[in-house]
RNA sequence: GGGCGUGUGCCCGAGUGGUUAAAGGGGACGGGCUGUAAACCCGUUGGCUCUGCCUACCUAGGUUCGAAUCCUAGCGCGCCCA
């Protein structure tokens, strides 16, 4: 068992926040297993490497001798969360909120440790309540307090609508930590005031406080904005092995030590060493970049996956080699009456390019390879022997093998 | 309910009757350099077997030899008044 302050130490590696520090530290010397809670909306189906940043900070406090209560939110799913919206929240389904669950906890428990986890669904408590308990609770909320929160106060001082209902999902998402009697909760910083309204709830129930542990927003692989599947700069959990050593090969070297803390198993001293060595040059970022690599296809699959990965990777990029895996395609070789077959449309059909038009430019560009050999511009007519089991390649990345 | 304004390509944004498939920027994609990073340089960015044809500047009509540009109505958005 590790001393309280090592302890904290792994846990603020990577948080943005952790407010107080000091409960932490008290909770943690008393010894016993903490009660961890993370809640999540069911509306994602598909989880990334965004939404795991939370999943991986409960993963260590499991390995720490801590539990964990997961919440599925599918009681709070009918208001809808309205942080960072400026608009009312579309209200999901019953049968939508129970299929994404699914989905949702079969992912998480790739991640989380099902010994230690405990999963509960606050339809459970919050749907039973009657009006008398619900406005016990809503009687330690004032309406200045909840209009304090950035999107409220942005949405009522510009005359956007707010429906009440929504005023209850901060209420409704502490009163989870009251039920639970939670001693820490994670989110994201945007969750800072949900997080803070638990903290309030508990003390004025007359029980102890939850800490609030914030983690930052984990930016997608081009770098600049969130990772989110809408920007399409996600790596999801469910991407095959060589796309996720890929995707994480492409993010900026800036972000690798925070994709180390965020997003892979590493161990918080041994991201601590990198982290200094980056710093003074001692170790190559190339190096450090394909580690984290490895580290976290390994994490989500398996050390000889992050292997061949690595070595698919290597084959296409540094040695501009043609992947084993590269798609197969049924090409119809007929020729037209000048003997040749139209290049630019078999690409279309292939999947290689959106428009003939799009595959006429990437010639013309030189991004299109024939068996590896570039073809000159205009070439969008070729003898059809030409293409018999060929591998066409578009840019870097794009390959297809006709068959 | 009344008044004013606004609506352009993936996004932002010029253009205000005639070489306009529409300046410029961002993003994306392709090429070069490289560590598939960043930075930098070059190119492309409506569709079509393409020296041409077709469709496009919110929608539907209209004026004109000719409209993204002018007119009318509708729809969306914004501001002001009630």
């Amino acid at each position: 068992m590790l001393s309280p302050e090592e302890q904290l130490h792994i846990i603020a590696s990577g948080a943005a926040q952790i407010v107080p520090e000091a409960a932490l530290l008290e909770k943690l010397k008393r010894g016993n297993p903490l009660n961890i809670k993370l809640g999540v909306d069911p509306t994602a189906p598909d989880i990334h490497l965004g939404h795991a940043v939370p999943l991986r900070k409960l993963r260590q406090f499991q390995d720490l001798g801590h539990q964990v209560t997961l919440i599925i939110g599918d009681g709070t799913a009918l208001i809808g969360d309205p942080s960072g919206r400026n608009t009312t929240r579309p209200q999901l389904s019953r049968e939508q909120i129970q299929a994404n669950a699914q989905t949702y906890v079969d992912q998480a428990f790739k991640i989380l440790d099902p010994e230690k986890t405990t999963l509960r669904y606050n339809s459970d408590w919050i749907l039973s309540l009657d009006m008398e308990q619900l406005l016990k609770i809503l009687a330690n909320f004032t309406v200045a307090r909840i209009l304090e929160r950035d999107d409220f106060h942005n949405r009522y001082t510009s005359g956007a609508s707010i429906s009440l209902h929504e005023f209850l999902y901060p209420v409704m998402q502490a009163y989870d930590s009251v039920v639970i009697k939670a001693d820490v909760e994670l989110g994201g910083t945007d969750q800072l005031f949900n997080l803070l309204a638990g903290r309030e709830l508990m003390e004025k129930m007359g029980m102890e406080p939850q800490v609030c542990l914030t983690l930052p927003l984990l930016e997608g692989t081009d770098g600049v904005k969130k990772m989110s599947k809408s920007y399409g700069n996600y790596v999801g959990l469910t991407d095959t092995p060589s796309d996720m050593f890929g995707k994480i090969m492409s993010i900026p070297d800036q972000l690798m030590v925070k994709y180390y803390r965020l997003a892979s198993n590493e161990s918080v001293e041994a991201i601590d060493r990198i982290e200094e060595g980056l710093a003074a040059d001692q170790l190559h970022p190339n190096e450090v970049k394909r580690a984290l690599a490895r580290n976290i296809v390994t994490a989500y699959y398996d050390d000889a996956a992050a292997q061949e990965a690595e070595a698919a990777f290597d084959t296409v990029f540094k040695n501009h080699g043609i992947p084993e895996d590269a798609p197969e395609f049924a090409a119809d070789l007929t020729p037209n009456e000048e003997g040749l077959v139209y290049l630019a449309k078999l690409m279309v059909d292939a999947g290689l390019a959106g428009t003939a038009g799009e595959a006429r430019r990437l010639v013309d560009g030189g991004g299109v390879k024939v068996n590896g050999e570039a073809l000159a511009p205009k070439t969008y007519n070729v003898e059809p022997h030409m293409l018999e089991g060929a591998v066409l390649q578009v840019g870097k990345r794009r390959f297809c093998r006709l068959v």
